[in-house]
DNA sequence: TTGTATGCGTTATCAG
DNA sequence: CTGATAACGCATACAA
């Protein structure tokens, strides 16, 4: 016995009836007899029928797959993300084929590559952090393709987008050191060129200058991981008059300037306050003390994301892309008072 | 000027040849002249062809998708495994389709029927937590799809699978603790009916027992994450004969078993010592101290699942499925002495 | 209510 | 060396 998936013509063979009645049968449309559409579900269901998704995909130009490119799938917000595009494109009927830049440009250009040729019926990204150069997107739109991004956007490319109130949290995580007295808060920065890393750099400036507190340069360095956050904070440590705020670009340097401020017998939040963003939830709950994080809304951000894809899909987006701009939100632990 | 990708028959019409030949000159055919096959590739990358898998998987019966069924991918372990299928995948021209379970036997139901839709060429799975019924595996295998396990494998399922050595871990985990001396040995153990939970618990009881410890079921609790380990931890510490050692079946519970030690102001290792499972690299710094790990050879395992999913491809596997196991680790780190 | 014919983009078979 | 044609599985316009 051959292993092979029913095909309508089999079905069709079986009751004496054409193809294109049990196609339609299947299909439940009202020009069919009840009778005859029973006889098709019943023989369906005992022949454990299904259609065959690359057919209907080539029939009707649509492979009702959604391409996801994101930097890393290991991040708990990437997959977070991925989830919420997920929840959405389920519910239409849809699946998610995600591949990962690993943050670098060559592999994000190849995999946009092959999603194409798999012919997805859009294709959501999030830029990986060394792409300077965006022809790859352009040839995405020339094709016709609907092209969303997420969290980490490209503004030299039209299309719609969600990102989070990156300025807007670093601008509340800031000023709440102030607030609490702090004068001489560092920022942990994310890598140049990312919009999320220059929003968030923004939001920490424009806080300090709106509260009249003079910007130092020396306290603003680079730090993207729990090592370079560990050692940029042991830098930090040394200066002659040492930072007594720290606002991380993320939670992973959050955690390593824990790691230093610990190592040095000073005590967080008395001696020095810190904040992280993306909240976490392990990393938040396993820092001593526990870390106070900027909340980003990553399943909604998902959720959004697809819902953004189908209504270019559904031709609703009637006057032109926008950007979607989602709250984010501080959430206090024991890092900060 | 309408957005459409440009097909076999684009190329044909344009130079005015037959559309086989177009075909066979994209596929450097021998029997194609050197000067209609450059003209074609010249054409095909003027005009940006891409052939079109959908209608190459109609004809060839093969969608080039390897669907890849997880319980989270937020968990490291697993997108770490991902990243080795996609690996292997991706040298052979396969994609990957990757679903979550969420742990929910209904999903990973629901998972694997619209995987089959899709008409992937084999699917790997990882099984949920809550799947104590197998027949929707055995749904794969009667459609003559390839199916793979990994790590979380079904014993009633004949099919090839990788797992590590989750017996052998737990095994040189608990000697470790009784040969430096600790007789009361704790086990954070995983839900019932997992098979890595069986295996780590054995090797946990066969180490003890062939130690001539003898076991005590009061040590034997279940907890999977920082929140469980945590407070079964606590109680684990109001014993009057409290334990010295703890080897959790996951780094998240051995993390909130530390919780819990610090909270109690008892010292890791001196007072008790803890050793987790997984070796994540998160995880494993940030707790205090850092934290003892069997590392598991993540990658690796999702690259030989992937292998193994070709070999049933290619019908290179003579002598039915086969179960790998990969080494693991005993890494080293604060948490013991 | 049902059947016939056609085409989606590609490849394989058979002619020439 | 190249072309015509059929087929993959399905859906639809058009007939009947």
């Amino acid at each position: 016995m051959k292993k092979t998936q029913a095909t309508i013509k089999d079905l069709a063979r079986e009751l004496n009836i054409s193809v294109s009645t049990v196609s339609r049968a299947l299909h439940d449309r009202p020009d069919i007899s009840e009778k005859t559409k029973k006889a098709v579900r019943e023989l369906a269901e005992k022949l454990d029928y299904q259609p065959n998704q690359i057919a209907q995909g080539l029939r009707q130009k649509r492979s009702y797959v959604i391409g996801v490119v994101v930097p890393e799938i290991v991040h708990h917000f990437f997959s977070t993300i991925i989830s919420g595009i997920e929840d959405i494109a389920y519910e239409r009927g849809f699946h998610v084929m995600v591949c990962q830049s690993k943050e670098s440009f060559e592999r994000e250009k190849e995999e946009i590559e092959t999603l194409m040729s798999t012919r997805v019926d859009g294709i959501i990204v999030s830029v990986s952090k060394s792409t300077t150069d965006f022809d790859h997107f352009r040839k995405i739109q020339k094709r016709g393709i609907p092209l969303i991004f997420f969290d980490r956007i490209c503004h030299e490319i039209k299309a719609p987008g969600v990102v989070c109130q990156d300025y807007e949290g670093a601008y509340e995580a800031t000023e709440h050191f102030i607030k609490h007295g702090r004068k001489r808060v560092a920022h942990l920065r994310g890598p140049e060129g990312l919009v999320i890393s220059t929003q968030r750099l923004n939001g920490y400036l424009d806080a300090l200058t709106r509260n009249k507190v003079k910007v130092n340069k020396q306290l603003i360095v680079p730090a993207g991981d729990i090592d370079s956050g560990y050692e940029q904070t042991k830098k930090l440590l040394e200066l002659p008059e040492r930072p007594d705020g720290i606002f991380a670009v993320n939670d992973n340097a959050a955690a390593g300037a824990l790691m230093a401020i610990n190592e040095k017998g000073l005590e967080a939040p008395k001696d020095i306050s810190v904040v992280g963003f993306n909240n976490d939830p392990v990393i938040t709950k396993l820092t001593k003390p526990t870390l106070s994080s900027i909340h980003q809304p990553g399943f909604e951000m998902g959720q959004e994301a697809a819902r953004m894809f189908f209504d270019v899909l559904d031709e609703k987006n009637q006057d032109g892309p926008k950007i979607k701009v989602l709250p984010t939100q501080l959430i206090e632990r024991g890092s900060t008072l």
